[in-house]
Parts: structure tokens; sequence; C-alpha cells
DNA sequence: AGGCCGTATTCATCGGATTAATTGGAGCCT
DNA sequence: AGGCTCCAATTAATCCGATGAATACGGCCT
């Protein structure tokens, strides 16, 4: 096995052990490079590699140091893998978000703060500002699509899950789905499909919250297929 | 932005921009790192940190490939991410397993093909063998296990489903569940869980499939924080 | 005591040299 | 002619040493 593959595996088993704990400091390259038995340039292809997956965290004139390895920092950088695939391949991930983000938003019903659902209003107050608007702003709705969604998973009570969610629709996915719907009135139904599920949360209800949800990613893997069958699922 | 960061970017762009695709090899190392304007320790480590995360792969002597991109190999490496987990945390990737693995198993039932069915059997009587022995071969054990739940995701036919269940559970994680169950007999329900859920997909029925794993994670759940209330599930 | 500045520390980047592995073809044998 | 062996070119892997840039910390001044 490679020296870098080699030096990775054994940094990455000291923290499985516990020799280095989040927040810690690493030695400085140069010793550490002279511990390991590798060149400093070595070590840093290694510790590099950390750094991309968020294992690590370097800071130039500081040090290197073990992050929070929180489960949401580790996932985050998934969500490229999200955006490399088009066509079947993004339904895939879609189906993923059908089963996880009903359960999430069901979560959330009850434990979502005050300040949070209010904030959940103004971003769909300013969403469907900008709808009506011509030309409608795509980038300014995917974000408040992202924050949308991202918002409601934070609050699920599960850190992994909320991770996953965020990451199985990444901006170039949101994107392309916001930038797919043609269909005259898609947009102020996907609208009508969030204001369901705030409805519910506003309700603590989480069995609403959780149907709502099912249905607002059923509506956009269906608007992207084209199978819609009936006519929007925003009333009561 | 650092240099390595930006030259990160540029090549992931590249491949979304499809530019470059699956399979097809870079340039050299001095031509890219000239063309992009990096010294080739810079591109170096650029491309080592693409390597971590499956996107490229080097071959001494050869060249740099992009990989196959595919959501499986990419996917994979997150199960580190697990490994590192203890108590608490441990828990929520869990609560993803009990979310996900009732729906693979369940869609794996009418599609998983004879000769995989019957190697999940041979899984089994394996397992159960090495479970009357004394002393108990763990590792073994660990072994069978990680590979019966992989071949029923491996069939849900939903690769990204499929690679997410996988990373749920690492090597490191599913060794601290079996070690944990010390309670009498604790290996023998788990194993009679399997077993019911090989009946299920046996008889090619999602929705007795989809409970019977739905109990089996919650079994290992439950046995995790001793709060399983009642006899097991491994009967008809 | 509080803010400013300089110096030491540390990572970031660079350029070059050497080593090792793979590939592809030339040349040889059968 | 067909197949095998061995050699040379190609290319990544590793190492070395030097310079640049950002940060932290301690001493100094006010």
């Amino acid at each position: 096995m490679g020296a870098v593959e080699t030096v990775i595996d054994t940094i990455k088993q000291m923290i499985i052990d516990g020799q280095l704990r989040p927040g810690q400091r690493l030695p400085i390259e140069k010793d550490l490079a002279e511990q390991l038995g590798v060149a400093r340039n070595t070590l840093r292809e290694a510790v590099r590699a950390l750094t991309a997956m968020r294992v690590l965290q370097t800071r130039q004139g500081d040090g290197t140091y073990v992050t929070s390895l929180s489960p949401g920092l580790l996932l985050d950088g998934m969500s490229f893998v999200a955006d490399l695939h088009h066509g079947e391949e993004a339904g895939h991930f879609l189906h993923m978000r059908r089963l996880l983000e009903p359960e999430a938003t069901a979560l959330a019903a009850p434990r979502i703060p005050e300040p949070d659902l209010a904030r959940l209003g103004h971003l769909l107050d300013e969403a469907e500002r900008l709808a009506d608007k011509d030309p409608v702003d795509h980038e300014a709705l995917v974000a408040l699509d992202h924050d949308f969604h991202t918002l409601i998973a934070s609050h699920c009570g599960n850190p992994v899950l909320a991770a996953v969610i965020q990451n199985m629709s990444g901006r170039t996915v949101r994107a392309r789905i916001w930038r797919g719907m043609t269909e005259p009135g898609a947009i102020q139904r996907t609208l009508a499909e969030h204001r369901a599920v705030y409805r519910a949360l506003l309700g603590r209800d989480p069995e609403r919250a959780r149907l709502y949800a099912a249905m607002h990613v059923l509506g956009v893997e269906e608007s992207l297929t084209g199978m819609r069958s009936f006519g929007g699922a925003g009333g009561e």
C-alpha cells in the first residue's frame, strides 16, 4: 500500500482509538512526518485528503487540528455526489428524499422552536412574492427552497438524518429541478405544497406534516417524470 | 482561497460540466499542473484529495483517471463517519437504518435473484453454526452479518439507498454491536430475526420483509439500550 | 491596563531530483 | 507467422530543500 494511504489510515485509526480527540492539535508537519517515517510532502497529501473529508482542519501559521467530527460536518461534501447524476440516477436521490423527509418533517413538528417556525413563514412569503414576478428569479427561489427544507430537517433531532437529507439534493440538483418546472402553475403548486407542510408544522401535527412532506417530494418526482396525475396537494 | 482548493473545485466543475467523463484519463501531472498554473506538488495534493473521495484514481506508471462516479463508489468511505460515534450518536445511525432497511428489504423481496437468495440461506446456516460454538468467533459473525445485510440492500433497485445503508454501519460499528450482545440468547435472537427476514424474502413478500427488517433493526436498537420489552421476533 | 508592533512558529506553495510501476513495442525464439 | 521475453519510455510516488504567507504570542509603548 502507498505511503500516503498508510498515513491516512494511521491517522484515522488514531482518531477511532481516541488517541486523537476532536479539537486536538496535531504535531507540526516536520515532527509528525518524521514520527510516521515519511517526507513532509507525503504527510501533507494525507492531511489534505483528511481535510477534504472534514476530518482535519489546517490553519496556516497555527497548526493542524482534528475537527468536531460531528456527522453534519463529515457528511457534507456528499452533495457533490448528487450533483453528478442526471436522469434516472437523479430519481434515486429523490427516492431517498421521499423516504427521509417525511420522517424528518414529522419529527420536527413537535420540536421546531417558534422563531424558526416564523422564519419558515417568512421564507414562504418571500418565495411567493418572487414567484409572482416576471421574469422569475430561479436562483433566489432555489436558495429559499433549500433554506426551507434545511431548516426543517435541522430540527428533526437526528443530526445524521438531517445531514443525509441535506446532501441528497445539493445546489446543482435543486437548480435543475426548479429550472425544469416549466409547465404553467408548477411553481405555484410547489409553493402550495410547501405551505401545506408549513401549516402542518404550525399545527404541531406530526402525521399531517409527514403526509404533506411525502406529497411534496412525490410532486417533485412526478413533475420531473411528467407523471403527475392530479391537480395539486395544496388545499385542505 | 488556497491554490489546492481552487484546483479541487476546478476539477470537480469540469466533471459536473462534462468536460471530464467517467473513465477518462487526465493529462499527465506536469502538463495539468502547468495548465492550471500551479506546481506539481499542489496539483498532487488536489488529486490526492479527489482520490480519497473516489472521484479520481491514479495508477502509477499509467496515469490518472476519472472513476465510474457511481453512487456506490462515491458514498463508500462514509462508513468511517459511523465508526467514530459511540453512545447516543450511534443511536442516530441506527435510526437511519430503521428508516432505510425496511424499505430496501421490501424492495428487494421481488427482485433478488434465486442464486443470491440461496446465498443468504447459506450465510444464515453458517452464522448459526458459528453461534453454537464456544468460544464464539465474533469477528466471523460480524462478517456474515455484514454480508447478509449488504446482499439484501444491493438488490433494492436503488444504488444510492444501498450505498447509504451500507455506510450507516461500518465494520467497527457492527463489531461493537455484536460484542455488546452479552445477555444470554441475544445472538440466537438476532439470528432468528435474520431468518425471519430471509423467510419473507423467500416468500417474495415485500410487506412481511419490511416488517421483519424493521423488527430486526429495532431489536438491535433495544438490545443496545437495554429496552427490549418482549421475547423476540423470530417465530411466525 | 490596554492597544500596538515585531518576531517566532507553522502551514502553503514551489521547483527539482530520484524511485518504482506499468505499458507498449522491438526483437527473438519456436 | 505467432507467441514470448525483455527493454525502454512513460508516468505517478516519494523525497528534499527553500521561500512565501498567515497566525499567535510576547514585549513594548502609551
